[in-house]
DNA sequence: ATAATTGCAAAAGCTTTGCATGGCC
DNA sequence: GGCCATGCAAAGCTTTTGCAATTAT
């Protein structure tokens, strides 16, 4: 992801390209790992040492509310962003806190007819999410 | 869940029988819907008005950790807590921030089988948790 | 030009902590 | 009596907010 994708994004969405949302969505693809706003903050502080915690809260839900990142919640209630748009579940390690993504169309058809067949009352299904706990192994 | 059954509980897990664990107890039956901490000492504060802060939530961690209680963990990272301890799920509704508990063998066995056949590389699964988001219909 | 974005600092909101006091076993 | 739990108040941590100054279009 280069300075003139992102650059693309961001108008596409209607959102002035600005150097600190520049660095907010590199940040996050060169972090990697879902990182939590203060990952962030850290990575870019580095570079550009005047960037303000506000700015970057503000920029991460303004690129949420337009589908740019989505927001993963965590175990202790620290939030964490993830670059991957597409339809997809998390794997949570719980000794290094390590996020991983884990994408199935199989996984997600199965579900759906799950509950096709169920028929919960009372309730209608927006969206089902996975949580798998573990441990990743090397 | 009366006042003996309450006593009793504690005293099984060697923790001290007091008025304020009991009706912190009591709050999260009567209250039903998965109460934050903050819903749990607005209860007791009728009943008695002198009970702080600190102890709710210190009580309500070493409930946790005897297993008494779950603590949820929730969209806007507010935690809540839950007296059902058996297995389940929950389905969100985002409207009233409601939580209802979904249990179903049926469903666990799925998941099981699937990811028995899956094999996760590189992970080794300890828990599996469906999230299921939508809207509670009346 | 003008409307949106930034930086700063203050404050909010939930939760944790330390310590003296009090209560349970 | 001894130890554990409570109350209180302070502080911690993440996140939000308000506003003047700056910047993108």
């Amino acid at each position: 992801m280069n300075t003139k994708e992102i650059t693309d994004k961001l108008t596409e969405k209607g959102l002035r390209v600005t150097p600190q949302r520049i660095a907010i969505f590199e940040a996050i693809f060169k972090l990697d790992n879902h990182p939590t706003a203060e990952n962030i903050i850290e990575y870019i502080k580095r570079k550009h040492p005047n960037i303000s915690t506000g700015t970057v809260y503000k920029v991460l839900d303004s690129f949420v509310e337009n589908h740019l990142l989505k927001k993963v919640k965590t175990e202790n209630g620290i939030m964490r962003y993830d670059p991957l748009l597409s339809k997809h579940h998390h794997l949570y390690c719980i000794e290094t806190n390590k996020i991983v993504d884990y994408e199935d169309s199989e996984l997600d058809e199965l579900l759906l007819n799950y509950f096709k067949k169920k028929k919960i009352k009372n309730f209608k299904i927006q969206d089902i999410n996975l949580q798998v706990t573990g441990i990743v192994k090397n």
